[in-house]
DNA sequence: TTAACAGTTGAACAAATGTTCAAATGATAA
DNA sequence: TTATCATTTGAACATTTGTTCAACTGTTAA
């Protein structure tokens, strides 16, 4: 997590161009939420909490059954799901000794669907 | 990276619930454009980059002048914006030593709007 | 040619990350 | 109670990752 920075090259006393730093400067968004945006990506971009996360996306699962269908321990998925709930983006509800996930809020599916058409769509990037 | 995974625990076995686990196989996404969308989120997921891309959101910019205003060497930002550039997320133009980088794509500026309304969205998850 | 400088690159290093393993919970059923 | 089992947890480990540093391109201008 990159936080503050003093160290100075050269390059960095000398802005190039002044004007387009300082309307950067101005219009770019608030820095918090724009970590908060990196954290949440963070979470989103690793391999088995995606495939988790398009798995409750069709149906609430229990840890055994995403393990399962994942091919991984149930302690691999549990330490996962951890990550994803204090991320808040998965609920769980226990029943017996079963405890099941699910997800917990729509921006989740929205921000996936947006990406599949992004990846899927073969490089075909418009200007 | 999470690859395939043989190692098998003792819940994996016996699947709990085995009618949901097939119904979820089916219907997931397949699964290499999974994996390419958590390794596009991943890219997403560093603050560094993430604050990139919002600049690159306002304005066309060169290495120094990111540097400047990120308040980091030129030599981490280029770095940076080498993955963004392998990921097919930034195009850049040369004019004389100068190199300007812009976003590629439109998808990303849609993603980023998406994940920033989630996290300023103070926790009101619906279900 | 030479000097200056924007940008790139590779090696090195510290910090963060994901999985495994073993042990511990917590709930059910005998 | 005891045994069983789904789940959680913490420590350990290997791997990945971001930044720094120094050296190197490539372009401009003197």
């Amino acid at each position: 997590m990159s936080e503050r920075n003093d160290r100075q090259e050269f390059c960095e006393t000398n802005v190039i161009h002044y004007d387009i730093v300082e309307n950067v400067r101005e219009k770019m968004p608030p820095e918090d939420p724009v970590y908060d945006v990196a954290e949440l990506f963070k979470v989103f971009g690793d391999s088995t909490r995606a495939r988790m996360i398009c798995a409750l996306t069709v149906s609430e699962m229990c840890v055994c059954d995403i393990a399962a269908l994942l091919g991984m321990t149930s302690s691999a998925i549990s330490h996962q799901l951890r990550i994803l709930k204090q991320a808040g983006l998965v609920r769980n509800r226990r029943v017996g000794k079963i405890v099941y996930y699910s997800l917990a809020d729509e921006h989740i599916r929205q921000l996936f669907t947006v990406a599949f058409e992004h990846v899927t769509e073969e490089k075909g990037g418009q200007l």
